[in-house]
DNA sequence: TATCTTCTTTGTGGTAAAGTTGTGG
DNA sequence: GCCACAACTTTACCACAAAGAAGAT
């Protein structure tokens, strides 16, 4: 049995004007979003995807090592390579190697900060405090030890995974475990494939970008370890909302603002219930997230306790980009800011047809047809 | 639990019809 | 502003193999 030879390194170097970011053309694409049938690379895919609530919905996978154009559906940890639909059965047919450790990939909406890239793309160790990925002074990304990736794909089954799971759960003290939801499979982030070290690069300068990329303290300066990807600030506030005091406020915090994002699987089905309630995956589409203008929680936010101190950043975003959200009138040059994004975001559209089965496309042009129909054919 | 059967859903392209936009009187 | 017309764009339609789901054995 023969196996398909891993990418090497100059190999993918030289595939790499192939995977020229379609918004930029100037940085190497690792994600496809389906919904633009665009590739990008980590920064364009925030731009594009911070424009409005529905670009915000859109799924993004990793880029297929193999063919670097559609969007990566399995991992081959046999090849360390992602692979899509097509690709996947090329390389691991009967005849090849059917026996590879392999298993899917999900993709993710939302406008995911670094800490929770890190976490999609499988190099942030939840479970192993102490030797996750750091940020030094400059923002970059650096690892606990140099043995590769390998030993930070670990993946925690998640406390809770549904709105249901929580309020079953919510008369007792065992931290949210899900109920009725089998446990997810291990090294499940491992994701990286042929373009880690690309996909790397670009993290470290998203870093750069994000000041706050750790805990919203606003202290970059200073070695941060990630820290989970539902903080435990968080699940105090969903505990609040899951029915234990149903007559209070659900509050909603800077810090789950900026790590809520939805995991999909390849089907486009909510997969990692990471967040307690799926509803509330998007920023503002349940009202009782919507800031009200008498109510002090998001007063703050907009506000800051000062007057003169600007919110938090990804809060004064959300606003910014969703007008449910604002309780104010977008100001023009907001508004200019978010037209030109649309625009821009129109230009990298790809409307090209893609074609998921090329064999019923060969038989629709063979058949006959009556004015454009296809016609019956009499046996 | 595994296998088989039946039923339902999906995707494919060329054409016509419907809808939209632009232009001139 | 209104109307008519042309040009262009979008949408619905068709049959059927293949894939997947559901039920039966």
């Amino acid at each position: 049995m023969t196996d398909p030879p891993v990418l090497e390194q100059d190999q993918v170097d030289q595939r790499t004007p192939n995977r020229l970011c379609d918004f930029c053309s100037a940085s190497t694409a690792t994600l496809y979003c389906r919904a633009d049938s665009a590739k990008l690379c980590l920064t364009c895919d925030r731009e594009v995807h911070s424009t409005n609530q529905l670009f915000i919905k859109h799924t993004r996978s990793l880029l297929c090592d193999a063919c670097d154009s559609s969007p990566a559906s399995i991992f081959c940890s046999t090849h360390g390579s992602v692979f899509c639909q097509n690709c996947d059965w090329e390389s691991h047919s009967l005849s090849l190697s059917p026996v590879h450790d392999r298993r899917p990939v999900e993709g993710f909406t939302g406008r995911p900060s670094v800490t929770d890239l890190l976490s999609v793309f499988g190099v942030d160790d939840l479970g192993k405090k102490g030797q996750g990925v750091v940020f030094d002074a400059d923002g970059l990304v650096g690892y606990g030890s140099d043995d590769g990736l390998s030993d930070y794909l670990v993946w925690d089954t998640p406390s809770f995974a549904s709105l249901d799971d929580l309020i079953a759960s919510s008369g007792s003290e065992h931290n949210f475990q899900a109920m009725g939801v089998p446990p997810l499979p291990k090294n499940r982030n491992a994701v990286c494939g042929q373009h880690k070290e690309e996909i790397l690069h670009q993290l470290r300068d998203m870093a750069k970008l994000e000041p706050n990329v750790d805990d919203g303290q606003g202290d970059s300066k200073a070695l941060v370890e990630l820290k989970p990807l539902v903080p435990e600030q968080t699940i105090e506030q969903t505990r609040n909302f899951a029915g234990i005091k149903q007559d209070e406020e659900p509050r909603i915090t800077p810090t789950y603002e900026a790590t809520k994002f939805q995991w999909y699987s390849d089907t486009g089905e909510v997969a990692d219930q990471g967040l307690p309630y799926p509803n509330l995956g998007s920023y503002v589409e349940t009202d009782c997230l919507v800031p009200d203008k008498d109510s002090d929680i998001c007063q703050g936010h907009m506000n800051g306790s000062n007057e003169n101190e600007s919110p938090h950043p990804v809060i004064s975003e959300a606003f910014q980009v969703f007008p449910k959200v604002s309780a104010r009138e977008l100001t023009s040059q907001e508004r200019e800011t978010a037209i030109s994004r649309y625009k821009e975001k129109k230009k990298s559209r790809r409307y090209d047809k893609h074609i998921r089965y090329e064999s019923r496309k060969v038989r629709a042009e063979s058949r006959t047809r009556v004015r454009g129909r296809f016609a019956k054919v009499d046996h």
